[in-house]
DNA sequence: CTCATTGGCGTTTTT
DNA sequence: CGCCAATGAG
């Protein structure tokens, strides 16, 4: 209530970066914040900002002007969802704050320390008070395929692949344990909700837990998850807890939508009165449930203080021309429960968004390519346009293709350069020097060596163990038969690397006994040698080899580019993402792949309304990513691979359930779909018949 | 015990 | 297809 007049407050004369501010954003920007004397004590405060809003500038101005009034930036944490964003934030916050001190030359901003994501903050927090609560300072990070690994090696520890029927894999072991912590959830009600699947071996699970928790433990190893839960746990101490609550004065949090229940924890930790807190967030984009992210959070967080938090909406759209806006606007506007109103914007001319009707997917790629040439015809460079799709293989067939044509992308999402198998096995033994109790490091690294299976790795982890994890030790085993030099070679290179403190170098010292045995296991070596000399000059951006193995696993890089290697800055590339990783993006035109029923919403999701809910989102994050240009594509015949059976097969997918046979009149109907009805039947026009669920019926 | 092969089977999105 | 367990030869 009473930040109302705030807004409409004079401005004063030193305040020109809040010139190009609208109403709204200003309001955001300056709120709680006095407009002389010292910055202290703001009180919560929710910004619901919808897509293309100015989200980013807004909270950028917000931590500009809390430092030109005064606060520390030292004294600021700004909690990103990705290092992305964090890095995009503190340049423009700097570049707000130079401006804004060039008439006073005797004060600067210095910069913020303390920006990033929850986790790459906690590790660092972590690493900070490891002493006091009992961690090993040099604990190393398990990315997700690592811990999946350290799961499967506690299951065989257990013998649970002896017992009869099959138990769920590593990956899903790992999702359902994860999923426990990050909602605070107890596993009977994770199971039941999301992985019912599993019902049956929820005693077995909880064991497999328990030895999991104790295996990280005794190697000194955190994964993704213990980042934020040991940062909660610390926050229950109190001693701990306002110890590194008073380092922060303000605490910001962007894409609030997407924090789970942990995080929520760990922020009221922070600040149990809101003192200081802003969170900006739009429910409406709320797409990582699968991560346990909770839209409660966002819309419960005004009520969770007394006085209630503020909250101040954005609905000016900035982003898209008003035709496009209007198409999101009919996708949202059927969500079963939201916040934010209806997005507008004065760009009232442009064309309207378009669903092009397709024979298949073949025809989809076609289509596509031709689209997005016909638009760098017409002056729309590559990197100004993106094709987004539900999932990682939607885009396979279209990468071949722009492959064959010599036309250069780049993919976010989906496989990654740190996944490759040889980058895991280089990285594998930088951290098995670093943390010599690290079993899975060890373990994949013994492996590599000819005549070494899992039996003797165990043996050689073992006896490791009883030396007191000196890898020195390792000179007396003798394990295999054959390869006498391999083994002496990774010996000598080992206890090279632990015996210096020079980090430069040591990539290369590795590789001199690793890249033979490349050559050795795997085929096409010119490729993966080539990664490694990418890997070689990471690591030269890092200042240690604590620091380089931390950022590596926090901060994996993203993109993977067509041909080997990452593409040529200065060249135009075409963008390809998972609509997950568009997230907080935008391109001038958007080709959205495969909007069918099946697709989004994806066949794995629409078990409960929630998920299906989601879904929607999903599509409606997709569509407000574009500023001219919108295209929804629709396959009539849609490829479906495996599945029983054996034999790949196609399906006939209608359109997106998302848009509604009313909505049709938003969009052009381009492709196929143009087509009068004289020539070509309307088969949208036919009524919708539930046959799969007739066949079903038919067994049951 | 390792390593190659075969056959069964199957939830996507990411810090 | 690609992962994973089982199998059999060396």
């Amino acid at each position: 209530m009473h930040a109302r007049r705030d807004m409409h407050r004079p401005e004063s004369a030193g305040a020109s970066h809040l010139d190009d501010l609208n109403p709204g954003q200003r309001a955001a920007v300056t709120y709680g914040i006095p407009d002389s004397g010292p910055v202290r004590d703001t009180p919560p405060l929710l910004v619901i900002a919808g897509a293309g809003t100015g989200k980013t500038k807004t909270l950028a101005h917000r931590v500009a002007h809390l430092i030109l009034n005064g606060a520390h930036p030292g004294r600021i944490l700004l909690l990103t969802f990705a290092r992305r964003m964090a890095q995009e934030m503190t340049r423009r916050v700097e570049r707000i704050c130079a401006t804004a001190f060039a008439g006073r030359a005797s004060v600067s901003a210095g910069s913020i320390e303390w920006s990033g994501t929850f986790h790459a903050i906690g590790a660092r927090l972590l690493r900070m008070h490891a002493q006091s609560i009992g961690l090993t300072p040099g604990f190393s990070i398990l990315d997700r395929s690592d811990a999946a690994d350290l799961m499967d090696l506690v299951r065989d520890e257990l013998r649970f692949s002896e017992t009869k029927g099959r138990f769920p894999k590593k990956a899903t072991c790992l999702s359902i344990y994860s999923f426990a912590v990050n909602a605070q959830a107890p596993l009977e009600d994770v199971l039941a909700r999301t992985f019912p699947w599993c019902i049956e071996w929820q005693d077995s699970l909880r064991r497999l837990f328990a030895a999991y928790v104790d295996a990280k433990q005794a190697q000194a190893v955190l994964d993704y998850d213990d980042l934020l839960l040991y940062w909660a746990q610390m926050m229950q101490i109190k001693e701990i807890a306002e110890f590194v609550s008073s380092r922060f004065d303000h605490v910001l949090v962007d894409e609030y939508q997407d924090t789970n229940a942990l995080q929520a924890s760990i922020l009221f930790g922070l600040k149990p009165q809101g003192t200081g807190l802003t969170v900006v967030g739009d429910d409406a984009q709320s797409i990582y449930s699968f991560r346990s992210a909770r839209v409660k959070n966002i819309l419960e967080f005004p009520s969770r203080f007394a006085p209630a938090a503020e909250i101040i909406k954005l609905e000016r759209n900035y982003r898209s021309a008003q035709p496009i806006l209007d198409g999101c606007n009919r996708i949202i506007g059927h969500a079963a429960e939201r916040f934010t109103k209806n997005l507008f914007s004065d760009r009232t001319e442009g064309n309207r968004p378009a669903i092009a009707m397709v024979a298949d997917e073949t025809a989809q790629v076609e289509f596509v390519i031709e689209r997005v040439l016909a638009n760098r015809e017409a002056g729309l460079e590559l990197r100004e346009q993106a094709v987004l799709f539900r999932t990682s293989h939607h885009s396979g067939q279209l990468e071949v293709e722009l492959t064959r044509r010599g036309i250069p992308f780049v993919k976010f999402g989906g496989l990654k350069f740190l996944e490759a198998a040889h980058v895991k096995d280089l990285l594998s033994a930088l951290r098995w020097v670093e943390n010599p109790r690290d079993r899975v490091a060890g373990f994949r690294v013994l492996k590599l060596l000819p005549g070494v299976g899992p039996a003797t790795a165990r043996r050689v982890l073992a006896s490791l163990e009883g030396e007191g994890h000196s890898l020195a030790s390792l000179a007396r085993c003798r394990p295999a038969p054959g390869g006498g030099d391999m083994w002496t070679g990774l010996v000598e290179a080992l206890s090279d690397l632990s015996g210096t403190k020079r980090w430069e170098g040591q990539i290369e010292r590795l590789r001199r006994w690793y890249d033979p045995m490349l050559e050795r296991i795997y085929d096409s070596p010119r490729v993966r040698l080539g990664d490694l000399d990418q890997l070689e000059r990471m690591a030269s951006q890092h200042a240690s080899r604590t620091a380089f193995l931390t950022d590596l696993t926090l901060d994996p890089p993203e993109a993977s580019g067509d041909e080997a290697g990452a593409p040529a800055k200065d060249d135009d590339w075409l963008v390809l993402a998972t609509i997950h990783s568009a997230k907080g993006q935008e391109w001038r035109a958007v080709l959205v792949l495969n909007v069918v029923d099946g697709c989004i919403p994806s066949d794995l999701a629409t078990g409960t309304p929630a998920e299906i809910e989601e879904e929607r989102r999903l599509l409606y994050v997709a569509m407000t990513r574009a500023r001219d240009d919108l295209v929804l594509m629709q396959p009539l015949r849609f490829f479906v691979r495996g599945q029983a059976l054996g034999a790949d097969r196609h399906i006939y997918a209608p359109r997106s359930r998302f848009i509604a046979e009313a909505d049709l009149d938003a969009f052009d109907l381009i492709g196929l779909a143009a087509q009068t009805p004289a020539s070509a039947p309307d088969v949208s026009a036919l009524p919708r018949v539930d046959l799969k669920g007739k066949m079903r019926r038919m067994w049951g």
